[in-house]
DNA sequence: TCTCGCATGTAATGTGTTACATGATTTA
DNA sequence: TAAATCATGTAACACATTACATGCGAGA
């Protein structure tokens, strides 16, 4: 539903070819919507379709394999406009990790340990990534209304980073807690 | 592809029909993973197929509109203790509201605010709920090695709901600094 | 000419959402 | 007995993922 407003704010921002899009999406896009080059070009198509972006004129005919660059149309910025301030509510939650550790207290599984890990360092290479994006584009420098709005956006994507290490972080201490326990509980297991 | 462990999770800690389940996952269940009464109905029947689940015998013939009850079975319990120690890479992020307020920034649309006010409204609601399960099952008891964990999965939910509430707060703050600019910039606008 | 990378796409499958259908049980 | 509620489902659709297909141009 909102992949299709995710690539007009894209093209609104700048004109691109169904690649540099899937490009984009995979870069700064990426931290607040992710998409394939397949889900890209569909969606361009219907875009087209709707009337809401065009592709820019070039020489020679449009075939496959060549470039086709796409610009938004009038009628898709007032789309976008008009979807911006729906008031939808949020997706639902959906974290595989989160279940994969509380399956784990059920079953007493100590072995999650491995699925955090991973995920912690995953999250951290992904904070790493922001925290570069921020300091070659934001900081430092003096911002106008739309730099600053930008960069909260990046903002919100360091903010769940870190808040998602540090709960990993919490997760592996417990962890190494109990199987380290002390001498007041656990006198008879297993 | 979690939806699956997320059920077979469910039934470890306590066998239940669909519709309880369902229930289940709109309470407690849903803070790490949401599901519809359908998907959950449609899951369980491929669960008893792959012999991971079974229904409680029940006196009388199973029939529509009688409620069927789900045990977990052995290999069950073996399916999701191997899943739990996965290394999967998290999902992609996809986060409608970051894409307004990006896009609105590039169109330079104030009326986001709405979008960004009924998204807070939301998160605060739902942190209430887990503030409310956190006070009835967790503070003020001694936990076990379980217990602590499954406190630590509902924190997750907690922290992810401040760090968006925060967030929203930031980017209302911002939104209305715009609407009264200080008396340096802006000087000649619209 | 053969391979590689760029660029655009198709097809199949899986997952999630929405709307509706069917039957049993309770209660006004 | 009629309406509401509980409980289990079906069907159609939308969206996402994975694997593969097609065509072009550059360079070995």
């Amino acid at each position: 539903m909102s992949l299709k407003f995710a690539i007009l704010a894209a093209l609104t921002e700048r004109s691109s070819t169904g690649l540099e899009l899937a490009r984009r999406f995979d870069r700064s896009i990426g931290y607040f919507w992710s998409a394939s080059h397949q889900q890209i070009y569909r969606e361009l198509e219907r875009l087209r379709e709707a009337g809401l972006v065009s592709t820019v004129s070039r020489p020679g005919p449009p075939e496959r394999g060549q470039p086709k660059e796409f610009e938004i149309l009038p009628a898709g910025t007032s789309a976008l406009m008009a979807w911006t301030i729906n008031q939808d509510d949020p997706a639902p939650m959906r974290e595989a990790l989160f279940v994969k550790v509380r399956a784990a207290a059920a079953l007493g599984n100590p072995g999650v340990e491995a699925a955090v890990t991973h995920d912690r360092q995953i999250h951290a290479q992904i904070l790493s990534r922001y925290e570069e994006i921020d300091r070659r584009d934001f900081q430092d420098r003096d911002l106008d209304a739309q730099g600053r709005m930008q960069r909260l956006v990046l903002q919100a994507g360091i903010d769940l980073e870190r808040t998602r290490i540090q709960w990993c972080d919490a997760v592996l201490t417990e962890l190494r807690s109990q199987q380290q326990p002390n001498h007041e509980a656990d006198a008879s297991s297993t």
